[in-house]
DNA sequence: TCCTGGACTTGGAGCGCTCCAATTTCCTAT
DNA sequence: ATAGGAAATTGGAGCGCTCCAAGTCCAGGA
């Protein structure tokens, strides 16, 4: 910088005004530092302005899992949203491992983002709440609200009972669920489906499972057993996709023999070859109301935590039917 | 920090040397030190120590676009080198567009990163070259090798002639291909293409497509015209995976009426119910390698550019076969 | 007792920028 | 001409940290 305002002929602080587009400075000086600044492959340094203005125009995003599409869409959402806004942001992959998240928590910390995106985080209360007491956060699709910080869900027990309803209208009794293992959904998204159950006096029936497609597995015994459930509410997509070659394996013919229901509509469940009856949570519009939610608070000051709760709907597709032969119980 | 000093009762360096674990610090102090900034909730500034410091410990992924799963895998490969060697990784998204990949480049420049890697960038040699001057970039995955900065890439001419050679060898003449578009590797994967059909005496046949599903549409035409083509090549897995879309629809069986094959191997082309044949790149150890060719740079002070090429290897699966019907032509 | 050297500590300059108060320049209206 | 004021420019302090040269302290040897 300094050898830039020398080549122009001018201060410092002149050149600094020129690279943050002051309107009060001469067009021939601002020529002038351009020309040079051009001529001298001059880069401002972001460091030193974001130290010198103590803010950054940065939030962080924390994804838990980079190849879930589900999460990639939402963060579609939050970038549109942020670059409308003249928002940097950055992107730090949680794994699936809570303890690689924590880390990138304090990254984000630490390099003073000015809010930060938790997109199905799996991080606990205490440090959310901490952490969100010294700057902006939001949690998103993370299952449950979660005090202290802001949120943006869908309403899993609706999902969950979407799904477990439209299994039933089909003549469905029994009704295996795979839940999501220690993914930050896999409670609400249980419970919805054992309330459902309940509900229609059905018996619940959960294997664990997990987020990915190998979760799919923990169904084997279930499906290979002799009381054979007649359909599957997969926790997501991905497990879904995993329990369909599982069923292939097993010869077992879908929606025939075991309707099958995933969740998040994520673009493989819409591939013809699976046609995956599924359930659709808003991604593009969580990620960008989770961006305004933010603006609240850095904007207007905000403080006491709001949760938005969006209603998540049903897809039907190909993989749900009526069971095969079994001919309805009580038909005289 | 000068809060945590006074309350332990020491110099502000001394501060310093305990937050970077310096062993030349008694323990006493070192404790005195940890408990203030507990009770403080201290957080160091890592804009004010990169700046000190004059490094970031930061490497920059830019990426092409967050919802092609090959790429995803990529990143995790060098997010596990990157770990082994305490670098911290900021992931930056390009989606697609040249324009926000610039952008993206001038953050992780002005943000100080020690180094780049570049995911299927679509940037112009200059631009590349010129910021290679400044840090060390590698890019991986866009193709073909870029003068003045490392590169990551696989052969595509092989991996093109791999699958054109699959189809041959299952008797397919009429072989289209749909090509990538602007994508990266669209230039040479189409060339490598036309060289194996020229070479085997064959007449080539390309659509300009893209590298999402909605490419596959370009093919319609060709798909629906009297002189089908028996098997197509289609420049990736999303691709091919719109294509068995589009064939259901036209009611074309795959392979007996089209035999298709895809390219990266990403986990669709695994799923059973598409079981896409289609051509391997080791994904993560491509990541890898990107970050250990940056570490030469970085570590050794090495300055010609080197250009890794690995090996692409057919995975055949089920959506290429023979032709149904279609007798041999020149049988007696 | 005094000196020496190692183990710790500390003050202060400097990283590259912004921002404010002060200064200079340039008009315009008297 | 010239005071008055707007516009343009500048010097310097300060952002929070690191790093180095220069201390301080203390135990052991002469």
């Amino acid at each position: 910088m300094e050898d830039v305002a020398r080549e122009a002929g001018v201060s410092r602080a002149l050149v600094s005004l020129v690279m943050n587009g002051s309107p009060k400075v001469s067009d021939e000086k601002r020529r002038a530092v351009l020309e040079a600044s051009r001529q001298l492959g001059y880069q401002p340094n972001l460091l030193a302005r974001n130290l010198a203005q103590q803010r950054t125009q940065t939030i962080g995003v924390l994804v838990d899992d980079l190849h879930n599409p589900f999460f990639s869409e939402v963060i579609d959402g939050v970038e549109a949203e942020a670059s409308r806004h003249d928002l940097r942001v950055l992107i730090l992959n949680g794994g699936r491992d809570p303890a690689r998240e924590a880390q990138a928590l304090e990254s984000f910390v630490q390099l003073r983002v000015e809010a930060m995106v938790l997109i199905g985080s799996r991080l606990d209360d205490d440090l959310l709440e901490e952490t969100g007491r010294r700057m902006p956060i939001v949690v998103v699709a993370a299952g449950t609200d979660h005090p202290g910080v802001d949120t943006i869900t869908t309403d899993e027990t609706t999902g969950a009972h979407l799904a477990v309803d439209h299994l039933i209208t089909l003549d469905h009794h029994h009704i295996l669920h795979i839940d999501g293992g220690s993914n930050a959904s896999a409670r609400p998204r249980r419970s919805g489906y054992e309330a459902s159950m309940a509900a229609a006096g059905l018996t619940a029936r959960v294997v664990t499972g997990g987020d990915t497609e190998a979760a799919a597995a923990a169904a084997g015994p279930a499906l290979a057993g002799a009381d054979r459930p007649t359909a599957v509410f997969a926790f997501n997509d991905l497990v879904a996709a995993g329990l369909l070659e599982l069923l292939d394996d097993l010869q077992l013919r879908v929606p025939g023999d075991v309707s099958v229901v995933g969740y998040d509509n994520t673009f493989i469940a819409g591939l013809h070859q699976l046609s995956l009856t599924t359930i659709d949570q808003p991604r593009a519009e969580m990620g960008r109301l989770a961006v305004d939610t933010l603006r609240e608070r850095i904007e207007d000051g905000r403080t006491e935590p709001v949760h938005h709760r969006l209603e998540p709907t049903l897809v039907p597709r190909g993989t749900s039917g009526t069971t095969n032969g079994a001919a309805p119980e009580n038909t005289p």
